[in-house]
DNA sequence: GGCCATCGGTAACAATTGTTACCGTTTACA
DNA sequence: TGTAAACGGTAACAATTGTTACCGATGGCC
């Protein structure tokens, strides 16, 4: 546990931080499609992520449902930090994206280490920060940009977070992510292909360039 | 400056800040459609609102802009928070909405503030967890409601912040808020005034129920 | 092999939104 | 008073996105 939190996080938080972050966290294992934590749910620990990647959802009572962001080793949810601090219901779904692992951590110790850390502070705060400009991107997308460019966005992120430049998912998964449907997705997937972006086979995209 | 203080903040700060706002502030008044922040730009100085409201807005290099939100007395605008405490560009443009006043607070101040006042420590938390919720808010609007829905929204919650029924702004301007086109806006004030939802006059709207 | 669910290609059509163009009214101001 | 700019109504059309429907291919499973 020592050697997997000192990897994700040994360039943020100092060394005594991450000895009692060891003494005191929970290593959960997750696997691709694990729903972490739902919307409406209440947060009592708090989750680093050690590897693996998260996607964060937005969901509409009745018309569907979008990709916000995703979050990656030495990441947090600023969101989940929120409701914990404010004690707040949580507004979004987390959901894996792959295979991973995180820390959970008990609430009480992040207020605890926000006076007695200054690297956490400063984590807390910059986690705040890259969410803020996350959603500020997700609002660029789908205020600015076309479905046929939100598609291509998507193939990349998904090919970053998943560290491959083949994405194993069904037209009708990208759809859901993108709040769209499956026959648009398909349309615009086909005319990536002709642009010669893209190759397509059953239940697996291929990025080129 | 300490009756306006205590008035917009009495109710969030302890009586010992406030006095400490009191000796280090500057009152600044504006005028609306005043530029107060925009994009890329450094931020030396922290503004509370005191009076009036502001609008914040997202830009695209050339697709035009999108209002996220307002903000009113009492509130301040955590990107701005988070800007200071990053000293990082603005990713927003601050547009005075209409007469009001703000307390200018060195960024110096705040950081020292966060150890030393509880209450300021939970004002800015609460700041994060506003926007954050009022960013979800401007993404469940362009992403899962449709133009006519985000009209009227936006026509509520701009009688809302101007304490008015009646709403002084052209098509025009509801159309860059919204990153639309004149025309629509147009099309889509008639078919609310069909519905008897609004009454339209030249360069203002009436908002009925 | 036969059955069934999933997946994706495609067509046809509808709805929404954007664009261009034109025109009459009102307002500001020289 | 005259002129130009701003404002908004409207039509016609284009582009984008959503919806429904159908169909062949694939793969799991009995």
């Amino acid at each position: 546990m020592r050697a997997s939190l000192y990897e994700a996080y040994g360039t943020v938080f100092e060394g005594a931080l991450i000895e009692e972050i060891a003494s005191v966290a929970k290593l959960v294992d997750f696997n691709a499609g694990d729903v972490l934590i739902d919307i409406g749910q209440y947060i009592k620990t708090m989750p680093l992520l050690i590897q693996g990647a998260i996607r964060i959802m937005r969901e509409d009572f009745d018309a569907g449902e979008l990709l916000l962001y995703f979050i990656e080793k030495g990441d947090t949810c600023a969101m989940t930090l929120a409701c914990c601090m404010g004690d707040k219901k949580s507004e979004i779904k987390a959901i894996a994206e792959n295979n991973g692992t995180v820390a959970m951590i008990p609430v009480g110790k992040m207020e605890e280490w926000m006076g007695k850390y200054k690297s956490w502070q400063a984590f807390v705060f910059a986690s705040y920060n890259n969410r803020f400009n996350e959603l500020l991107s997700a609002i660029d997308n789908i205020a600015f940009m076309h479905m046929d460019e939100r598609l291509y966005n998507y193939l990349q992120e998904t090919s970053k977070v998943n560290d491959s430049r083949t994405i194993n998912k069904t037209h009708q998964e990208i759809a859901y992510a993108l709040n769209s449907s499956r026959v648009v997705v398909s349309r615009l997937l086909k005319a990536l292909e002709n642009e010669g972006k893209i190759t397509l086979n059953r239940n697996n995209i291929e990025l080129l360039d």
